[in-house]
DNA sequence: TGTTGCTTTGACCATTTGGTCAAAACCAAG
DNA sequence: CTTGGTTTTGACCAAATGGTCAAAGCAACA
């Protein structure tokens, strides 16, 4: 599997991608059709059939490469640095790639809702390694008294669950407060996670 | 709009609607389709559309329903309990409501990811008005120093994006476990409750 | 300019699917 | 057992949709 040669294959590689993920995020993998990506590409169906074989193709391209980036901002949580301040750092990465990729974060919301047909192998795999890797991490900080005693796994659960429903939730949010509220999303959380993880201070 | 009448058109009712939910929940509603709930409810596709006109009345009826058994934990949060314990009790009602009907949160779930086309109207409305309600209530401990000072309505928010993620991101909790873990869910979710809104103690 | 290979698409096909219809089966009351 | 309404379904239809194909367009190089 190699990645496109031409510079056109690589722009209409790109640009299918592109429209890919706006219809798939909107409308969910069997919602969205064929069609709807090539006039949102601006080329024609049998076009984008021949970049991808088939419509499966386009969403297992998008979520291969998305899994990596959504990742990102857990990876870049360091063992070396500050607990507290890495953790929280590691929330507003995570809130900030909400913001920022809303349509990513729909997408993956929707594959995880209907089962993870296209991603099990990923979710049991890489994301447990890497997973199980970071709690360790938590776990030696908490061990350390620098961290407050908290379930790691539940506590990046919290963190993926908070974050993404401001993006995947958007609507529900925005119906309730009258529109989106970014600033107090980030307050909030800034605030949870500080009462949630600080260790209590030595008596 | 009238219930159903005679005793097999209530049975019938009932039963399209259990496998309606079924299906929904598992393939969203642009993927089930309508002879999958029809064969999951035991009967023919005719005989379906003859209960409900539609496919998309079949969802409506089910949202709908779902909407008052939905908002039921926040309703029950009463303003003359003590505060902490009422909140407390609020999330443990709704992750138990996430572990027994996982399909009615997907249905949600599903829903709302793709723009809430059938709910808008609730969710400015009746949601909104209950969320609002609620809020005064928290604000009024918060005044009362009986409750840190949080945002009323981030904390629902939360409320509603940890405990939905057990039932929606099941597959997920489960890749990365091993098996589900309600029970370790319920402690992790009391303990950050807890910390959140535990005012500080008199010093 | 002519040739070669990459790119693009109109037309088409098979399948799926929401929904209809008329006839059959069923049920309850007289 | 008959009759009138209700319930049930096999057969069917039209539209939507994923995917195919052969032919046309186009770029680049000899």
């Amino acid at each position: 599997m190699q990645q496109p040669q031409t510079r056109i294959q690589r722009k209409n590689h790109a640009l299918i991608l592109e429209a890919a993920l706006d219809v798939f995020a909107r409308e969910g993998f069997r919602g969205a059709t064929v069609d709807q990506i090539a006039k949102t590409a601006g080329m024609s169906k049998p076009n984008v059939l021949y970049y991808f074989p088939t419509k499966e193709a386009m969403h297992e391209a998008l979520l291969t490469q998305l899994l990596e980036t959504w990742l990102d901002p857990l990876v870049a949580m360091d063992a070396g640095g500050d607990p507290v301040e890495e953790v929280l750092a590691y929330v507003r990465r995570k809130l900030e790639m909400a913001r920022q990729h809303p349509r990513e974060s729909r997408l993956f919301a929707g594959e995880i809702l209907r089962g993870a047909p296209h991603m099990l192998g990923a979710l049991k795999g890489d994301l447990r390694t890497l997973v199980d890797d970071k709690a360790a991490v938590i776990d030696g900080w908490i061990a350390a008294g620098k961290l407050a005693p908290v379930s790691a796994h539940h506590l990046m659960f919290s963190v993926w669950a908070l974050t993404q429903h401001y993006a995947d939730f958007d609507v529900q949010v925005q119906a309730v407060l009258g529109g989106p509220d970014w600033a107090g999303a980030e307050a909030h959380l800034s605030d949870l996670f500080t009462r949630m993880i600080t260790p209590a201070s030595n008596s």
